[in-house]
DNA sequence: ATTGTGGCCTGCCCGC
DNA sequence: TGCGGGCAGGCCACAA
C-alpha cells in the first residue's frame, strides 16, 4: 500500500511532468476532492499553470505550480499515480490488478497531450489545494537520531502507534512499521517512551535501512517478513510462530522471541 | 494533552 | 453458481 516508499516513487514519476503546462483538469468524483475546494475552484487554481516542483513530505505528495497553489495528494490504501499511462509500481498490495476508468478519481490533462491521474479503488485518498502541513512530523526517511528520539520521548503510546501517528513521524504505515520493528528486535507494545537510548539509536539505525531497501525493492510490501504475515506464519530470523493482534488500531504481526 | 476507538471507503476471498 | 460476511488500512472525528 502506499506508505513512504510507494509515494516516493510517485514523487519521482510525478517530476517527468516538471515544466508542462496545465490545459484541463478533470475531478469526477466531489468525494475525492478535500479541504472545501471543488472541481470548479480546482480548475480555476491549476489551468494555464506550470509545474515547477515535486515535493513529498511523508506520504504526502506535494506539486507546486508557478504562481499558483500547491496541489497535494493523498493516496490512502490503494491510489497510484499515473503519469502520461505510465505507472510507478507494478502492483500494489491490497489493490485490484484490473483497471476500472472509473478509478481514475482525479487527474491533469497537460498541452503536451500528456497528462497526471490519480487512481484510487477505494477511495480513501483525496487531493487538496495548499495542505496544512504543521500537522506533520519530521520525515522517517530523513529523521535525525535526536528528532527520533523526542518524537517518542515521555510516551506510554505502543511503540507502534506511535511510529504510525504522522505528526509525530511521517511516512511509516502498517507493513513497514512491522517490518522496522521486526527488524530491530523491538516489540510493538514497548511503550514508546521506555526505549534506551541505544535501542532508539538501533531503531533509527534500521528505519533507514528498512527505507532504503523498500525503495529498491519497489514497495511496502516488499519486506522480509511480509511473507509471513499470515495465520501460522513464522519468523523468518528464528522460526518462532508469530504472534498477531491489534495494535495501534492495526493488525501486527511480531516475533515473540526476538523482539523485546 | 494524550491515547484509544469506530467509521468511512470498496474490492476481494472464503464458506455456505 | 451466487451470495453474504469479514477483512484490508490511511485518515479523521470523537470520546475518555
Amino acid at each position: 500500500m502506499p506508505e513512504l516508499p510507494e509515494v516516493e516513487l510517485y514523487s519521482r514519476l510525478a517530476r517527468a511532468a516538471l515544466g508542462r503546462t496545465v490545459t484541463s483538469v478533470s475531478a469526477p468524483d466531489p468525494w475525492f476532492i478535500k479541504g472545501g475546494a471543488d472541481g470548479s475552484t480546482l480548475g480555476a487554481a491549476l489551468v494555464g499553470r506550470r509545474l515547477t516542483a515535486v515535493h513529498r513530505i511523508g506520504k504526502l505528495l506535494l506539486i507546486e505550480l508557478d504562481e499558483g497553489p500547491t496541489l497535494g495528494i493523498r493516496f490512502g490504501m490503494t491510489g497510484t499515480l499515473v503519469v502520461d499511462g505510465r505507472e510507478a509500481i507494478d502492483r500494489l498490495i491490497y489493490s485490484p490488478r484490473r483497471h476500472d476508468p472509473g478509478w481514475d478519481r482525479f487527474s491533469l490533462g497537460f498541452g503536451d497531450g500528456g497528462s497526471l491521474v490519480v487512481r484510487d479503488p477505494r477511495r480513501l485518498g483525496g487531493v487538496m489545494l495548499d495542505p496544512d502541513l504543521s500537522r506533520f512530523g519530521p520525515d522517517a526517511a530523513t529523521v535525525s537520531p535526536s528528532a527520533l528520539a523526542a518524537g517518542l520521548r515521555g510516551s506510554k503510546a505502543p511503540l507502534k502507534a506511535r511510529l504510525l501517528d504522522q505528526s509525530r513521524l511521517a511516512g511509516i504505515g502498517n507493513l513497514m512499521a512491522d517490518e522496522v520493528l521486526w527488524r530491530s528486535g523491538l516489540s510493538p507494545l514497548r511503550p514508546a517512551g521506555s526505549l534506551s537510548t541505544a535501542e532508539v539509536r538501533r531503531l533509527k539505525r534500521h528505519l533507514g535501512r528498512t527505507i532504503d531497501d523498500l525503495l529498491e525493492r519497489g514497495g511496502s510490501h516488499r519486506g522480509d517478513l511480509m511473507e509471513q504475515r499470515r495465520p501460522g506464519g513464522r519468523c523468518p530470523r528464528d522460526g518462532f510462530e508469530l504472534n498477531r493482534s491489534t495494535v495501534g488500531g492495526r493488525t501486527s504481526w511480531w516475533c515473540p522471541h526476538h523482539q523485546v
